[in-house]
DNA sequence: GGTAGCGGTCATATTTTCCTGACTTATTGC
DNA sequence: GCAATAAGTCAGGAAAATATGACCGCTACC
C-alpha cells in the first residue's frame, strides 16, 4: 500500500467517480452550458442544499473538470467554468444522452 | 408525482448510474470482454463479497446492461452476458479510458 | 455418507453519502 | 445602522450503500 498504489483497475472508474453523486452530473452539465455560481446552482437545483453543493463543487474543482475564478468585480463574484479536461468530457456526455 | 416522473433532468444521469457502485464498473468491463460468472467475479474482485455482487449483478441486470443466462449444460452453469445495450456501452467507455 | 463447489439469500453491522439548521464573513442597498 | 444577498463552514443526524458471517439447495466426487 504505496502511495502510488492507485487501487484502479478500471481507468474509465476514475472519471465515472468524478461524475458520481446526487449532483455533480447536473452540475457538470449545466456548467458545460455557462459558467455557475453557487446561488445560482442553489435556486436552479430543486431539492439540493449549500452542504452538498458545496462538496460537489469542491471535488469537480478537485478532480479537475471545474475551476473556481472569483470575478473582482463591482459587487465580488465567484464562478465555477468548465476546465479543458471538463471540455472534453462533454462529447462523451452527449454520446451518453444518445444512448438513453 | 406521477408513474410517468422520471425525475431525471440530465439524460446521462441514468446511464451513470447504471455503472456507480464500487463493483459495478469492473463487472461490467469483465462482462464486456467474456460473459462472467459468479464464482469467478468473487475470486478475481479481491475484497469484494458475495452479498455485493449479488446486488450489483441484480442492478445491471435490472437496467439491461446485462442479462442471466442458465446454461444447462453438464454440471449447471449460470453466467451474465453483456446486451445489446451494453455492448453500445462499450465504445463510450473506451473514450472514458482514453480520457483518464 | 461426508465434503466441496456453485449460486445465491438473510439478518445484521459498519461505512459512506446526503440533508438540516445554525452560524460566519463580506458586500450592497436603504 | 439594518436588512438582504452571496458564498460558504460546522456539527449533528438520517438514509443509503457496502461488508460480514451464517445459512440453504443443488450437483458432484469419493
Amino acid at each position: 500500500m504505496t502511495a502510488t498504489d492507485q487501487d484502479m483497475p478500471c481507468p474509465a472508474q476514475g472519471l465515472l467517480k468524478m461524475l458520481s453523486g446526487k449532483w455533480k452530473p447536473e452540475i457538470f452539465r449545466l456548467a458545460a452550458d455557462a459558467p455557475v455560481r453557487f446561488s445560482g446552482l442553489l435556486r436552479q437545483l430543486k431539492g439540493s442544499n449549500k452542504q452538498s453543493l458545496s462538496v460537489a463543487l469542491n471535488e469537480l474543482e478537485a478532480s479537475g473538470l471545474l475551476e473556481k475564478v472569483v470575478l473582482r468585480q463591482k459587487p465580488l463574484h465567484i464562478a465555477y467554468y468548465l476546465t479543458g479536461k471538463g471540455a472534453a468530457l462533454v462529447p462523451v456526455m452527449q454520446q451518453l444522452d444518445q444512448l438513453s
